[in-house]
DNA sequence: GCAATGACTGGTA
DNA sequence: TTACCAGCCATTG
């Protein structure tokens, strides 16, 4: 198959691929920046991060935050609202994701 | 081609 | 629990 790019036109062959993954992640899951890139097998959590702060907007960017269960601090307010619109597990606190219960471990499951 | 940048991460205190 | 540090790597100027 001869020049097998296409898709994602004017895009980076990374960020293309990051958001092919966000994308597939369903309402009510969540995925950490480092599983992203872990999941694609290549890149790193900082490239995932700066691929959504560019090229997010088309894609439920909410649902990818930090190891820690906190999204990254310019978009928060934005975050936690999707999260409790979608029925995403909070911790008691209410200001982070439960990882635990919310991590989305691909389509198996 | 080189240096700087950034929606991160894990370890240590 | 919070705060700070060094490593990480694709993308950009």
């Amino acid at each position: 198959m001869p020049g097998d790019e296409g898709a994602d036109q004017t895009l980076p062959r990374f960020a293309a691929l990051v958001l092919e993954v966000v994308q597939r992640v369903p309402p009510g899951r969540v995925l950490t920046y480092g599983d992203v890139a872990e999941y694609l097998g290549e890149g790193g959590p900082r490239q995932v991060g700066s691929v959504l702060s560019r090229y997010g907007s088309d894609v439920p960017w909410w649902r990818v935050l930090r190891a820690d269960g906190t999204p990254a601090p310019q978009v928060r307010a934005r975050a936690l609202d999707h999260y409790v619109t979608e029925g995403t597990p909070l911790r008691r606190a209410g200001d982070r994701v439960d990882l635990r219960r919310a991590r989305w471990h691909g389509d198996a499951g």
